[in-house]
DNA sequence: TATAAAACGTTACGTACCGTTTCATAAATA
DNA sequence: TATTTATGAAACGGTACGTAACGTTTTATA
């Protein structure tokens, strides 16, 4: 792809670095809610219409600060146990997403359009990368056995991500370090008694 | 309690039955974004200010229609295994909530004001009485010895319940039966070689 | 060097809903 | 009959939307 220079005047990437900016000082004092365009626009001292040339409405711009935001997954280092692994895989998810912007970004991925494009970016980047890693410790438990064969990993990858999620979101009970330790326990040695 | 009779013109049940009524059509037929005070208004042949005599806002108003919506749980009988309970038991939870009004009503829930009355009441009946079921199947399976007797039920039951709700709003698989067997499956034998 | 193209900030516009208030009217109790 | 409360209709001020028009600024091209 080369850079095909446009006729005119270029966007101005100071323009843009300032709503962002505006658009993630606003997430932070007043929340989603409050993200409105005019609300960015006079903050970040920039048009309106210019808002509009880079996203479609406030939502698309929400996730796109979001995304600016969220820190990478740190990654797993190998050791030699994969379920162990695992474990240190989903304390970290649970760290990341526990914060304030953790919560928004569960928010925003529910709430979303479906079909739109900017958000299946943005659940490819928050969620579907972490999911990548999910799903190559589990392979990697297959191979040495510490896992069934048959293991269905897509559901197994759901019942990690899923109740992250429903906690999130419902409220109903909080999401510490110790409830990744229980999924991951949970998951590895079933329900039936030991044998 | 004794319905105590209040002094002057008593609230029209029909205008609160209509209103009810315009609210689920609206639901049915643009989605939850539309369903405004003035729309509803429009559509009961109803003042506005009669709506908000009844609910706060649009959302109280279209979480009172899902719940007039939503079907009881059908309740599972008790057979032999409790394991098997509790697979029909998700089966049928995964059969209402994949509907579109299974879709809204989870919607619903995670985007709701979370200290609201009305949320607290549309979130038990919509996700509590489900899940007090799956608990009482739990618990029941634990005294049978169908399961170990250690297990933490709440966070098993957030590993049934986490899956469904993430399927239903991130979309990014489908949401059918085999998924239930899956789930109960994979809960209920973990993920070590069968020895 | 002139021209066309594109983005810029400003301002204004019409639209959609919000939630509230006012009003005359209807329906109940005291 | 007087009082009280709910009703539908209409209008209100307010917020935010998304777009269009404007003149200005910055760039590539002819």
């Amino acid at each position: 792809m080369i850079e095909q220079k446009r006729r005119g005047r270029p966007r101005s990437a100071q323009a843009e670095a300032a709503i962002l900016k505006a658009a993630r000082e606003l997430l932070d004092d007043a929340g989603p809610a409050r993200l409105t365009i005019e609300a960015v626009a006079a903050r970040a001292k920039v048009g309106k219409p210019t808002i509009y040339r880079y996203w479609a409405n406030a939502r698309e711009l929400a996730m796109a600060a979001l995304m600016a935001r969220m820190p990478d997954a740190p990654g797993v280092e190998e050791s030699q146990s994969a379920l162990a692994d695992l474990r240190t895989h989903v304390r970290g998810l649970i760290a990341r997403f526990s914060t304030t912007r953790g919560k928004q970004t569960a928010l925003m991925l529910a709430t979303a359009e479906r079909d739109s494009e900017i958000f299946k970016a943005f659940r490819n980047q928050v969620v579907m990368t972490g999911r990548e890693e999910g799903r190559a410790i589990l392979a990697r438990a297959k191979m040495s056995g510490e896992v069934r064969a048959e293991l269905p990993i897509e559901t197994a990858l759901d019942m990690i991500y899923g109740p992250i999620f429903f906690r999130l979101l419902t409220v109903h009970a909080p999401l510490t370090q110790s409830f990744a330790d229980e999924i991951v326990g949970l998951i590895s040695s079933g329900l039936k008694e030991p044998d």
